[in-house]
RNA sequence: GCCCCUGUAGUGAAACGGAUAUCACGACAGGCUUCGAACCUGUUAUUGGGGGUUCAAAUCCCUCCGGGGGCACCA
């Protein structure tokens, strides 16, 4: 049994024939139980029979289940049980035992998948924005947090490293070394400038090429953006795919191209050709081929898609910015088309930037930016992570730059991370005689709520992993982390009777092993010492 | 105009349609002879307005008001 909640769900699942799915949730006050279901709601529909009554026919199943102390039907229906405390230290002896195990699910072959996180994959035109770092934090994370609930994940960079933003770039360049006029679409940033500089040489042999140009800076650009990735922010990428060697050379766009005209999808329009995304539920027709005969950047991600059903991927999880919100349908539909079998888009939604309680217009172009690796060199890498994790990708977010660093010391962050000093703290110096352990020893309120929080781990990975939700993983973290600090507060473990602080202690270490589970999904470190 | 996201304590956020709306910061009042006080204990909200669906709505539907973003043969 996965978790101590498949275990009751299956327990009330014995007397429900019905197809029925059997919710149980963790209520948040005692009063209403450990485990809490409304399944007899649901029966009533089913039965046309009151709730009230369906709730006490469960109640009578499960009585002497071994599984609950107490069952109890409270307010119109609702089921709510409470574990009983042998069961409790059952599960609690299991973390002692798996410890960094513990939570992380074994999926049979069937239910496994294997699937391709896209995230960042910011053109290499530039450094990183501050949104591009919230969708890498958030795909860093996600990616850990599907691998522990048992699937296979590659977290892949797309590279944009031809087309047009190329040819932007290097006109940018030139621009920069006077060699032609400025334009409004030209990157304009001090980076920009400082790279021409620096390869004055390479700009005048070039002038006349701006594609090669443009391709040996994104090359550059690319590097420093890897660096920023991977050294200062410790997200990982399994591969960064080019484009232009993957899809364009690979010949993906004219598989993709033939694939459309294959399924009779396509028709040709003033000179262009189109697809007829409008079938799957876009708003208009989308080019694929230009009247002067290029694949457009649309026609390029589909060759994008193409390649990674071919590669034998499952599905397909792509994490963009609010800015790529118009293309999600058309996207959706190239992955219809080349028949993924399950492609889904997070949008992360915007991060504004305030200062001294005015917003800061950012524009890449313009070069008018806070890059990301301003941010986490501000507030350290753990800090900048959590500061992002916490909340959801639908959050608008303000960004306050003068409260930044203060907010660094005020991230909760800290606090997650104390609770894990503390308990290496007393792995290490409490003294504890050696003998049995005796886990029915733990019977204080703090010994026993904290107990209950730990075996919920399980389930919260379960959950957020089904709905990519990484914060919840954060929060449980906090949660988990008060309840580690009043257990330190009102408990100890050196100098108490031998066998109670031996119990103490494996609870101490199934906590520790638990928030290093925590902080190991989100990718933020497990200190010591602070 | 159409589409997506969003409006919750002073502030920033959380809450598969469930019960007494959760957390942090700030403010106010307390707490260290002990395994680290970067900690702990209190106080601080009728979820933007109005209708509706439901046994049950912050959550779903309609409408109004307010924010952010998107609607290219750019990426």
């Amino acid at each position: 049994m996965a978790s101590l909640r498949e275990a009751v769900a299956a327990a009330l699942k014995k007397s429900i024939p019905e197809p029925l799915a059997v919710e149980v949730t963790i209520p948040d006050a005692e009063t209403f139980g450990h485990f809490s279901t409304n399944v007899a709601f649901r029966l009533a529909k089913e039965r046309k029979a009151s709730p009230l009554v369906l709730a006490e026919e469960l109640k009578r199943a499960l009585l002497g289940h071994e599984l609950f102390s107490r069952v109890e039907v409270a307010g119109s229906g609702f089921l709510n049980m409470w574990i009983s405390h042998d069961a409790l230290y059952g599960e609690l002896k299991r973390i002692t035992k798996e410890k960094k195990r513990y939570g992380r699910m074994k999926l049979p072959k069937t239910q496994q998948k294997y699937i391709q996180l896209e995230f960042i994959s910011a053109n290499p035109t530039g450094p990183l924005t501050l949104a591009n770092g919230r969708g890498g934090f958030l795909g860093d994370a996600l990616a850990n947090l599907l691998e522990a609930a048992g699937h296979t994940v590659e977290r892949e960079y797309y590279v944009n490293d031809t087309g047009n933003q190329v040819r932007t770039l290097g006109n940018s360049l030139l621009a920069a070394q006077g060699f032609i006029s400025e334009e409004e679409k030209f990157y304009k940033g001090e980076y920009v400038k400082e790279w021409a500089r620096a390869h004055a040489v390479l700009v005048k042999r070039h002038q006349n090429k701006p594609e090669v140009l443009g391709g040996r800076a994104a090359a550059d650009f690319l590097k420093d953006i890897k660096r920023v990735i991977e050294k200062k922010s410790g997200i990982h990428f399994d591969r960064y795919t080019s484009e232009k060697r993957s899809v364009h050379e690979k010949g993906f766009v004219k598989k993709a191209l033939t694939l459309f005209k294959k399924r009779g999808l396509t028709y040709e329009n003033e000179g262009a050709v189109w697809l007829k995304t409008t079938e799957f539920g876009d708003d208009k027709d989308r080019v694929l081929v230009t009247q002067d005969g290029f694949p457009t950047y649309f026609l390029a991600d589909a060759g994008h898609y193409l390649e990674t059903k071919q590669r034998g991927f499952d599905g397909k999880i792509v994490i963009l910015g609010p800015d790529h919100y118009g293309y999600v349908s058309r996207i959706q539909a190239a992955a219809k088309i080349v028949d993924l079998a399950r492609s889904d888009v997070i949008i992360t939604q915007a991060v504004r930037l305030v200062r001294g309680g005015e917003e800061v217009k950012m524009s890449k172009r313009k070069g008018e930016f806070v890059t990301f690796e301003e941010l986490v060199d501000e507030v350290s890498p753990d800090a900048a992570r959590f500061f992002f994790q916490m909340i959801s990708p639908d959050t608008h977010m303000d960004f306050d730059l003068d409260l930044a660093k203060e907010r660094s010391l005020k991230n909760p962050v800290f606090y997650l991370q104390y609770a894990h000093v503390r308990a290496t703290g007393i792995m290490k110096k409490a003294r504890v005689a050696k003998g049995g352990v005796e886990l029915a020893l733990l019977d204080t309120p703090e010994d026993i709520r904290l107990v209950r929080k730990l075996v919920e781990f399980p389930s919260v990975l379960a959950d957020a992993a089904a709905h990519y939700a990484v914060h919840h993983v954060t929060r449980y973290g906090l949660e988990l982390a008060k309840l580690f600090h009043n257990f330190y507060e009102a408990e100890r473990v050196d100098g108490v009777e031998p066998a109670l602080g031996r119990a103490r202690m494996a609870l101490v270490r199934a906590s520790s092993a638990v928030l290093e589970n925590v902080l190991g999904v989100l990718g933020v470190t497990a200190p010591e010492e602070m």
